[in-house]
DNA sequence: AACGGTACCGCAAACGATTGCGGAAACGTT
DNA sequence: AACGTTTCCGCAATCGTTTGCGGTACCGTT
């Protein structure tokens, strides 16, 4: 069975098309009879307007689009879900894509969004992206973007983040409240601005502990861009150096540190402190549970996308100035 | 800048919208000559075709939709990474909606693939659903459909699943090799089949052993809904009962029955044995790792996606067959 | 009876792309 | 020179919906 158009129940009735549209969505030129009318055969038939069609008249396409690096069990389940929530309850649809933490990979899932006439866009720079050039276009084309969580230097869009600086500057002070001074940290990619900026945080804190008299020490830096290298980096590393605890920037490296631990020391010696930055999730899971500064990742991708609903709904009237949105967070020890 | 469109080059170059479409689509009726000035205009223009329009004309468009209760950092995941791999190396994207395991939640879901004109649906039952009447409409409008993970006894559509009966078999048929006597399932809702056929691969191990020669023993059977109801479930049922060890029919029990143990037992207390079905990433996390029968999410994901792919490839013409695809797992101990 | 107003509905164009059909050149053949 | 082929391109319809503009009744008023 075909699907039921507005042309068939509009010859059904011996109407015109253009009554049963206008019958459909209420318009008051429409006299209430033949509204019912147009309601009842429309339901007979199960009529569903073709969303499709509606795009292509109104140049929208009820899609938002969010762009990752790639989704793993860590954070992007719950920031999903909060993204979610917000855009379907605003009547849109998410379309989720994968850049592959490659720019390439970006600016392909950027040529999609163009292609399907996009209505908004959410996105996670890849650890590549170095400028926004590959957003100038969907820009020019008043697409609203929205980034988050790992951004880069810039003013020109809207973003919600969270204080990367600061979050490590708690997690690492309070590790130095608890008595540690030989403090590893271990960050992502080396090329992430996150990974930099949680690094000064983990610098500020050293530094204002006077534990770093000697300069930075390169040494008791580790950068993994997995879990599984994380671990084993982890497990060399513990076989060469002392250290009473790890300062460990993602779930992906608190997983990676944990398990590198509890291969490497038996049940009764004296494992390092471990304190990790996460949306609590993992630590729960974690034995013994992980001290972290949590920040809620669905309440990122709430923040987000609300700001994105924000500018869609406002369409191309208003100007709204491209704002920096930063989520607090707290830490939860003990 | 608005978006050029077709008509935008035919104008420039004074041939007719319909030469331009034909030369972008290499069709043997346009000169070369004429191709390769469409092409220059195309550039210039930085022309994209509207997908919007090209799918209304072919009534189709592009997209894959995904419907899942709800997503967690278990299992999914993988999931999804394992579908959006294949969907998009095959030209399609994906739309993830989630049916908040409600039925309610499903019916809307497939309103908004029905709207879509969605080419493809790979869905995973709510715990709600128990028949598959809202999945006919889609059904009579030729649009695929394929099965996977959770379902119910049906064999009009495609399913992709692991063996729940066996998998669940082999853990607690480990377990009692292992020398437990005591075995407590622990399972997820009651009304999933999931849940059902889970719980009988226990029971079937157990028989086996002669440990259940009273008769099922309800006490040694817990279900739970989430990861922190399951966590404190345990703990109450760790107080009022002895036992060898637990199985976990999920990731989440898993995770929330290691909390309980954690929270209940002290360090040099003897603490039961934990075995799961999960696809191998919770296990490594926790500690002591988790014994486990592991299935892949990510080739389930493949699996399913692929399936999907093959019945859009194949269009209307041919018909095939609904097949139950059982992707095999293994048990990872020790 | 003539006129202004309102209520109600249809015509046709538009969104952007595709495609069957037809037609005008240009070519080759006898 | 007449005819058949090929080459190449345009016309117009189509997908399903929306909407500006206009038009026809019918109402009440003077």
């Amino acid at each position: 069975m075909k699907r039921a158009t507005i042309k068939d129940i509009a010859s059904q009735l011996g109407v015109s098309p253009s009554t049963v549209s206008r019958a459909l969505n209420d318009h008051p030129d429409i006299s209430d009879k033949v509204k019912e009318e147009v309601r009842q055969v429309a339901q007979a038939l199960n009529y569903h307007v073709n969303l499709t069609a509606v795009n292509l008249r109104n140049n929208r396409s009820g899609l938002i689009a969010l762009i990752i690096p790639e989704i793993t069990m860590f954070f992007f389940p719950s920031l999903i879900k909060g993204i979610e929530d917000v855009v379907s309850a605003n009547g849109y649809q998410l379309l989720v894509l994968q850049s592959q933490n490659a720019l390439a990979g970006e600016v392909a899932n950027l040529r999609v969004c163009a292609d399907l006439s996009i209505d908004g866009i959410l996105i996670s720079l890849s650890a590549q992206t170095k400028d926004l050039d590959h957003l100038q276009e969907l820009e020019a084309a008043a697409v609203p973007i929205v980034l988050f969580d790992k951004s880069i230097e810039q003013t020109q869009f809207d973003q919600v983040m969270i204080d990367d600086e600061e979050a490590a500057y708690q997690c690492v002070s309070y590790l130095i409240k608890a008595g540690a001074t030989k403090i590893c940290a271990v960050l992502g990619d080396q090329q992430l601005q996150m990974s930099q900026l949680r690094h000064q945080g983990f610098q500020r804190a050293m530094v204002e502990a006077n534990l770093l008299s000697n300069g930075p020490n390169s040494t008791y830096i580790i950068h993994a861009k997995s879990q599984d290298q994380c671990t084993s980096l982890v497990i060399d590393w513990l076989g060469n150096y002392e250290v009473d605890a790890f300062f460990c920037m993602s779930d992906e490296l608190s997983a990676g540190v944990y398990a590198a631990i509890n291969t490497t020391t038996g049940d009764n010696k004296h494992k390092p402190k471990v304190i990790g930055i996460s949306d609590g999730h993992l630590p729960s899971i974690l034995s013994p549970n992980l001290d972290h500064y949590r920040h809620s990742g669905y309440e990122l991708g709430h923040l987000a996308a609300e700001r994105l609903i924000l500018r869609l709904k406002a369409g191309r009237k208003q100007t709204i100035a491209p704002e920096t949105l930063i989520l607090e967070g707290q830490l939860v020890v003990g």
